[in-house]
RNA sequence: GGUGAGGUGGGUGAGUGGCUAAAACCAGUAGUUUGCUAAACUGCCGUACGGGUCAAACUGUACCGAGGGUUCGAAUCCCUCCCUCACCGCCA
């Protein structure tokens, strides 16, 4: 959420950079700030006939404990009318800030000045690629194909027991699962994030907070009968501790990992972009998420996208970094870098981590705040990013690694596997 | 799920209708003093939204789990809900 100062201040920036992210409703700006000016106005008129009733209440008081009583009645009889006026201005404030707070909430976060200017996937801009592309056997399948033939995962009875995009990972499939959440949560540790196992359900106040309502509410599993949400990512729990929190500035920055499964409803899409691992409504996935004094936000930002990096050169898989252009980022995000590895059997690119910059988009609605060197309240700023989501890791892991002789795993993944590879 | 107790500021904890934004203590912070691996004393020390100011000072309103209600006036009384703790039940 925007701050209403930001808007104030910078009107027609805020509308510009709006529009690099393709928002069609700049006109809200306005409509924000007309709102919040009749907030205040309204505000100044109850405050001044409260302080009047309060004046009047303790002076009653006085008089009562004097003996005063009829004085004391002519008293009441006035503030009887001040309370008449004060209830229409109450309910009429009590609309205004709504209406203000429901508008508030439409606007995403404003693009950072590096953000590229784009409407589409195909304008994101490749910030670099690194690692081999593999030189696969004419033979070669997709991992769907592979799936079957060494038995990891049965997406049929997946589908039995729950609906389709529910893997059963099985046998080696399932042993690949846990020697990866264990790897890549080692890997954080070992970088200083500290290791948090969340909720796998968060309450509406939480998935309010990261954003997620009342934005993509259709896209959370919801069980209604306690109100919960299922979580689409270990962000929205893991951000959410510092929800409604003052920190001391000393205790910045704050580095967390978490692993959890991912649920995401995700309607749409259909053919090979959903084939196999490619799109599933429940995976497991490691995230990084870091809570920083604003000043460093991008440094900090730099310092994920190369941990990320670092990650995925470890598993010798070839990928890229994409910086995301205005038209497809997120709503909350500021900047956005999305990693790809590259599928070598369906000669695909594979998104497999977003890292992205909130600045105070978040911590606004969290009230996630710090009180600076001077003593002055602050926002933080927040940052997250996958490291990584498992179905496409393992996916590529599988095609670009298949030979006759099995599929050949990462050196990294040895120890953590128990074998060289599978098959 | 049942019964009981309780939810007050960073922490402990007082406060059962007005003079309480809220005692006291601890922590924190600024300073004074003595001096030495620290002590003593003094001041300051909640948040939000307004007004005010270059910025302060100053000032208004709200907030003592949340939301309603009673009252001229509520942390304090009433109602609903949430949460925590204890015991019981059920259960991995």
């Amino acid at each position: 959420m925007l701050q209403v100062s930001v808007l104030r201040n910078n009107t027609e920036e805020v509308k510009k950079r709006l529009k690099v992210k393709h928002f069609g409703q700049p006109e809200l700006v306005d409509i924000i700030v007309a709102l919040d000016n009749e907030r205040k106005k309204l505000q100044a008129d109850f405050d001044a006939t409260q302080a009047k009733v309060n004046t009047a209440s303790r002076e009653i008081g006085k008089l009562m404990a004097g003996g005063k009583k009829e004085d004391a009645e002519s008293i009441k009889n006035e503030v009887a009318g001040w309370k008449a006026t004060l209830e229409p201005l109450k309910e009429q404030m009590a609309k205004v800030e709504k209406e203000l707070q429901d508008t508030l909430v439409l606007l995403p976060n404003l693009p950072s000045a590096d953000v590229p200017e784009g409407k589409s996937p195909e304008e994101n801009v490749v910030v670099r690629e690194g690692g081999e592309k593999p030189v696969l056997a004419a033979d070669a399948v997709p991992h769907w194909d592979l799936i079957k033939q060494y038995d990891l995962i049965d997406f049929e009875t997946g589908a039995k027991i729950t609906g389709s995009g529910f893997p059963l990972y099985k046998g080696k499939g399932a042993k690949l699962q846990r020697a990866l959440v264990q790897y890549f949560l080692n890997f954080n540790t070992d970088a200083g994030y500290t290791e948090y196992l969340p909720p796998f359900m968060v309450n509406e106040a939480s998935a309010f907070a990261t954003g997620q309502l009342p934005d993509k509410e259709g896209q959370m599993y919801h069980a209604t009968a306690d109100n919960f949400y299922l979580i689409p990512t270990a962000e929205v729990p893991v951000t959410n501790i510092y929800r409604d929190t003052i920190l001391k500035w000393e205790e910045l920055p704050i580095k967390m990992t978490a692993y959890s499964p991912c649920f995401r409803r995700e309607a749409g899409s259909f053919g090979k972009d959903v084939r196999g691992l490619n799109r599933v409504h429940q995976f497991e996935k490691v995230e990084i998420i870091q809570i920083v004094d604003p000043e460093k936000s991008y440094a900090v930002l730099d310092e994920m996208v190369a941990h990320v990096e670092s990650l995925l050169v470890s598993l010798e898989l070839p990928y890229r970094i994409l910086r995301l252009c205005g038209g497809d980022m997120g709503f909350a995000s500021a900047i956005t870098y999305d990693f790809e590895v590259f599928s070598a059997a369906q000669e695909r690119w594979l998104e497999v981590s977003s890292v992205s910059n909130f600045e105070s988009f978040q911590t606004n609605r969290m009230k996630c705040r710090y009180k600076d060197a001077a003593g002055k309240m602050q926002l933080a700023h927040s940052l997250n990013g996958s490291s990584l989501a498992l179905p496409r890791i393992v996916a590529c892991l599988l095609e670009n690694n298949q030979s006759a002789e099995g599929i050949r795993l990462p050196q990294v993944l040895h120890a953590y596997f128990g074998a060289e590879k599978i098959g």
